[in-house]
DNA sequence: AACGTGACCCTAG
DNA sequence: ACTAGGGCCACGT
């Protein structure tokens, strides 16, 4: 007798996703003043291509912490992409927070890109080892 | 259960 | 040098 349908371990705990949490946990390391790429994330995680996910944990993450319970705030404005850019900047509460707090940090912004994006980048796989 | 979406990255012509 | 397309991972409905 083969079991017609037995795989759905739904062991999955209440708690938040790995990969959610462990985006935030990286995220909330990087220092101030400092940026980093989704890429990068992605890659220090193990996923490797799943920078996407990077960013969409990042946009949960605004609002798990927001809504659940803001144990504290992701500095979401220090991840941008490989390019420097700030893609994600149209997902903040104004288009502009994203630019604004970057240079309240002392990073400056030209074109919605990270001016010295190389100098101030801040790869986990290298910083943290 | 399947399809579609998304703050990306890489390779090819 | 630039443009175009596909791929991957996880989540939502």
């Amino acid at each position: 007798m083969k079991k017609p349908a037995a795989p759905a371990p739904p062991a999955a705990p209440p708690e938040e996703r790995n990969f959610f949490r462990d985006v935030h946990q990286v995220t909330r390391l990087v220092p101030p003043g400092r940026v980093t790429s989704y890429g990068a994330i992605a890659k220090y995680l193990g996923s490797g291509r799943g920078a996407r996910t990077v960013g969409y944990a990042l946009m949960a993450a605004n609002l798990d912490a927001i809504t659940l319970k803001n144990e504290e705030p992701v500095p979401a404005h220090r991840v941008v992409n490989r390019l420097g850019q700030l893609t994600g900047r149209h997902h903040f509460p104004t288009p502009t927070a994203m630019q604004e707090r970057l240079e309240a940090e002392g990073v400056r912004v030209a074109d919605d890109t990270v001016v010295d994006f190389e100098k101030l980048y801040w790869d986990p796989s290298k910083e943290l080892e």
